[in-house]
DNA sequence: ATCGGATGGTCGGTCAGCCGACAGATCGGG
DNA sequence: CCCGATCTGTCGGCTGACCGACCATCCGAT
């Protein structure tokens, strides 16, 4: 991947829409290139580290963890979403860890440079700032989400969203082909493995989707999202 | 209160901390002042605005509500702290409420003299940047308390940290004459007010504080913590 | 001083969701 | 293509926390 392709890359993402080339040409000279295995940790809670990262390629998951062994899962990205501005942002320790759950492709740029372009190219301060206020409103709704929904709710808002962004339509129907173990999914909605296996087995007899081994199809999108509506 | 005294206040604020005088004067000079009865609404949820508030004076409370009349406490805020950053920062429709808790007087910068600020002089990106940084690190914090912590956790954890902020040593307790009801408490820990009297009852009776009347009257921080980390 | 609405304290009944356990299905690396 | 490891599906017991109900107390306004 050269610089070129970098600041292609980076004009597509949220973050640096609508970028003077000049500005983008600045970043994605100083932009490194680093690719993941399945199942590699980018970075670690509690991590130094100060760099922001654009997906290139792959599927990301971002996850918190508690002392005695639970996880929760705060967000899946894929291309060409962004993550770790946090600690890029002010360089502060990781406040959560990144997973590569598909091989991965990203694009990383370092603190200085970041603060750097926010100095000299003040769109780039609007796009960081845009970009944490969208973070800062996600996570306020899953905050608000725990405390008004019930699992099945939770559960219901977090396919339907998932079905979005990721579903492949099939006729009528969107097919969901998620790299996601129904563990990984329990740990979306702060659920248990079996309650969300529970549910899904009653949403099926509903007929508002189909399990189909790792496939999800939603067959009625529509009563998904009433579902997790609050 | 004059631009002169917003200055001071503004330089106080944990968003405007080491601005250069030129920056602060800018702001302080298009700010607006505000103030707000006991239990007045300041902005509710869903409201086009786009003005962010830093206290001069008083008690805030940030929350959200369900559509069946549930209410979560987000934060509790007073002087220097400021609030209304997301609507400020992306120009979206307010994402929470905020009401005054007590007499409030604020400090008001609309979206167009925050953007100009940002565009004329870095350091005020730098601020917002950290700003929403810390708003969004305390949020992702709530989330994950929310499902790795029990109700008594979450309580404990919520006493501890506004006996820091807001209590008054008094020999070796901490006086918290909060102006919070126990239902508002319990909006904070997103539970019932029952349940929260109880855990308040049963942290009484193993020592860790004294419940007198509105006052609670912190005698075992340590334990408190302790029963509050994850 | 008095009154009414708000707040605090307490009790059981009820239930959503957790947890351990286990069998069968499926996946993916060698 | 094979085999161990991981993942799915399901059961039943257990319990943290909600909820309605009720009374006592407090506080601010008249």
């Amino acid at each position: 991947m050269t610089p070129a392709d970098s600041a292609g890359l980076l004009a597509n993402s949220a973050l640096f829409v609508e970028l003077a080339p000049t500005a983008l040409e600045f970043l994605a000279q100083r932009a490194t290139r680093l690719s993941y295995d399945r199942g590699r940790t980018i970075f670690r809670q509690g991590d130094a580290g100060d760099s922001l990262f654009v997906i290139a390629e792959g599927f990301v998951k971002i996850w918190v963890s508690s002392s005695d062994g639970g996880e929760m899962v705060l967000a899946t990205l894929r291309s060409p979403d962004a993550f770790g501005e946090l600690s890029a942002v002010d360089g502060r320790p990781r406040s959560a860890s990144a997973t590569a759950v598909e091989p991965t492709m990203l694009v990383a740029l370092d603190r200085a440079t970041l603060l750097d372009g926010v100095h000299r190219h003040p769109d780039v301060a609007d796009g960081m700032l845009r970009a944490l206020g969208g973070l800062a409103r996600r996570i306020t709704e899953q905050t608000s989400d725990l405390v008004f929904l019930d699992l099945a709710g939770r559960l219901a808002k977090t396919l339907a969203t998932l079905a979005e962004r990721d579903g492949r339509p099939d006729g009528d129907a969107i097919v969901l082909a998620l790299p996601l173990t129904q563990t990984e999914l329990a740990e979306m909605v702060g659920g248990s493995r079996q309650s969300v296996n529970q549910v899904l087995k009653t949403f099926e007899a509903r007929g508002f989707l189909e399990v189909r081994g790792r496939e999800v199809v939603i067959t009625d999108l529509e009563a998904l999202v009433r579902r997790g509506a609050r």
